[in-house]
DNA sequence: GATGAATGAGAATTCATTCAT
DNA sequence: CATGAATGAATTCTCATTCAT
């Protein structure tokens, strides 16, 4: 019976939306550590659905922030090819981080903590943002227009962590301060 | 009997020197969360005692920064007295600060975080080293060398996050992003 | 259609079959507590094929162990007609069960358990392996070879008994000590 | 205060004491696997407490049956002085061993298991019992009254086995097997 | 008949916090 | 004032069992 699997397998995916979607919510709310529990929850599922999706707490966040990595990553081609030059390629590319980074209460901690479990995270940074990155910053060397010594890893870890807001240091502050450092990564004339 | 009360204050100071060197070095390995038991059993107290102290966790954590937060804020108007010029103070006094930050492992994140309980130390770096901040970035605009819209809050709070270090963004990164990012405060010519 | 209906039925002894393989499979592994998934997984079903088939957990055990009880009891007139006296047949017996028990890790303790979901096993214990036993000892008795009050049922059960090995008592010593409680069934001269 | 501390260290003391006398009740009904919270129900105190006194399971199994086995070990030279024979005295020693670990329940369970958690009780019994039954065994084989081959820590997991009881196999028959057991341990003159 | 996704009860374990001494 | 035993809520994780397809 093709169409019962396939039904089943439609409801099982399904289910996971569900738990990413609620999982995203708990981070915003509460950060990665979010209890299971309450993930579950709010997915209206019980626990073990949870550990039969993603059975470690790293796997669901890793899956919980996948697209939106990917889909960060593959905005800095088209802003490259769109922009007046390459320095305002980054400053867009950056933006689009940081809005992506404080929409994501909780995903800036996560990539500046050194849990071991969210390895698999850091890794998809590497894989993908580290990348993407890199290219913008060749092309703005290559324009003469980048100061000596900006490597693309810890400049997004410094982006990451400039965007771990709080109640007295909102995104509108990290914008500005995000913007402030890419002014300094600029060479000067 | 005034010299077994002032016997019994003594002791009462020896014990609270004791409970915070240990809190200290409990937060150097384990961040701010270090267990009340371990830091009771570094201090060679119990844990009831701690409690006395320092009623909440925050009480503790904001002591154990109070006297290097206060050092940190005094060396501001020092380095703007023995500095060639104003910019070069900031910069220095940004130094000073990041080593501060990043010794004292989990601080930034600290100064990061968003729990209510750590209110207390915002409020104390509000009082003490956003008007030390302060008095270098006003004499930085009165020399003409600062970029507009930057202000000491935000600065302070951007500079922590950027200290908040792991396994691959260290001490060194930290500081070169922190450097970055004065760059960016500079008025460009 | 007779046919499809016979196709079915024989489809379905073979899922039997695979889940009593791979039941015996795990239980030598993990024990008779082995996890219903790892069966299932192991025999390439689902867990519900294994409910559907064995309710409990009882009736997989008892199934997966029915065979081999047969094969032992079958083996005790076998042996009585082969052997130069009874007490060698009983002996000879002795060793086969031990085989029989060491060799399927866990029997001996599901054997010894007093787990009321196991009583189907201790029940097919008793109409089988204790006839079979009883029927070694009393020819034995009538050679006048059995010291008294050796009934077969606590024999059975000692020997399973015996047969619970681990790292620091094996299948060596189960037989050794298996001897040396039959030596003790022998009428003294 | 003295007097306060050694009031405290003594009520500590009597929890101590509650939570064995709970867990050796524990494991009479259920075995040494009994949940902690079971446990920690019987001897009315919280779960904490039992792993304060006992961090691990293994901790609370050996030391409910530390006492036991020790006097269990103390009795063999007693025995061995008193007995006619050194034969009667294990003997003697054996019913003594059988009467302890059918009442204790789920002792020779625990003590058959390849638990590795239960390395501390095997690591006991090695060290108390086998010394107590080697020296009677030695003493039979003296007497030239000791079948060959038999040596002390098999013989004590073979009775350890024996005393596995259920529903169908109780105390009178453990004693029973044990019995012939020693009569297999016999030399034959 | 077969499947396996979903459920949720149950067990272990940790630690902040209280309070009698 | 200091102590540390006791508490129990909170959290993670596992697995037997059910049931819609």
């Amino acid at each position: 019976m093709p169409e019962s699997v396939g039904a089943r397998q439609a409801q099982a995916q399904r289910t996971r939306g569900a738990v990413l979607a609620a999982a995203a919510a708990a981070f915003v709310d509460q950060g990665v550590q979010a209890p299971i529990r309450d993930i579950a929850e709010r997915a209206g599922v019980g626990v073990g659905t949870i550990y039969r999706h993603f059975p470690t707490r790293a796997d669901l966040v890793t899956a919980v922030y996948r697209h939106q990595i990917d889909t960060c990553a593959a905005l800095a081609p088209r802003l490259l090819a769109e922009s007046a030059d390459p320095f305002t390629a980054l400053a867009g590319w950056a933006d689009a981080f940081v809005d992506f980074l404080v929409t994501k209460h909780g995903l800036g901690a996560a990539l500046g903590s050194d849990d071991p479990g969210l390895a698999n995270l850091h890794a998809l940074m590497l894989d993908t943002l580290v990348p993407a990155c890199a290219t913008l910053l060749d092309a703005c060397a290559a324009d003469g227009d980048l100061a000596p010594g900006i490597a693309a890893y810890p400049l997004l870890r410094a982006i990451g962590n400039l965007c771990i807001t709080g109640p007295d240091y909102d995104r509108a502050d990290a914008r500005r301060m995000v913007a402030v450092l890419l002014a300094g990564c600029r060479r000067t004339a």
